[in-house]
DNA sequence: ACTCTAATTAGAGATAAATCTAATTAGAGT
DNA sequence: ACTCTAATTAGATTTATCTCTAATTAGAGT
């Protein structure tokens, strides 16, 4: 089940946008949905599936809620897909 | 726009699994068809999504429409990505 | 030209995804 | 306990995706 929530999660330009730019470092939530021309409820769903797929971790400092990129993850499961063994993650 | 229909094409359990089977060798349309419990109609237009991300090309042999893996084009995409420069495919 | 086969395209119905506004939660900090 | 801020969840609407049956196309082969 788990690939296929790594695979819809990045089939969204915007998911991916989120990963590309987490790369840089840990954002907050908000700073992320700054970045996009869409509510902060539309980027929370998108949150949600990215850590639904486990693609990223969250973390509480203050207020906010720190985003941090799971690179290891995205890392198994395509390096993984592209030797098909489907990866059992 | 091709790195959207890269990964759309790849968010589909579906498709995946027609790219897995064609790493063995290329298949007709029919006897992919055939490996799955839904329609042939069903499994044409999965066969185009992966046709126009290129992800597979086509070859016709007699009646039959030969549908061979692109592996190239997946391994470029996939492997930019995991670098993260947003590949210009 | 005719017919047969393999596959695709069209159209429609059903299911799922993306987005918004409004309401709610979670916790920080005074 | 109160209030303020940041973020998420709920509910509704719009838009896209998946799947089917029926009709069509493309070519092979006689």
């Amino acid at each position: 089940m788990t690939i296929n929530a790594i695979f819809e999660a990045l089939s969204h330009p915007v998911r991916r946008e989120i990963l590309r730019l987490l790369r840089a470092g840990p954002f907050s939530a908000g700073d992320l949905a700054n970045r996009f021309d869409l509510t902060k409820p539309t980027l929370s769903v998108h949150f949600a599936k990215l850590r639904e797929a486990n693609l990223v971790t969250v973390e509480r400092r203050g207020n906010s809620l720190i985003y941090h990129l799971n690179i290891s993850i995205l890392e198994e499961a395509l390096s993984a897909f592209l030797a098909f063994r489907e990866p059992n993650l």
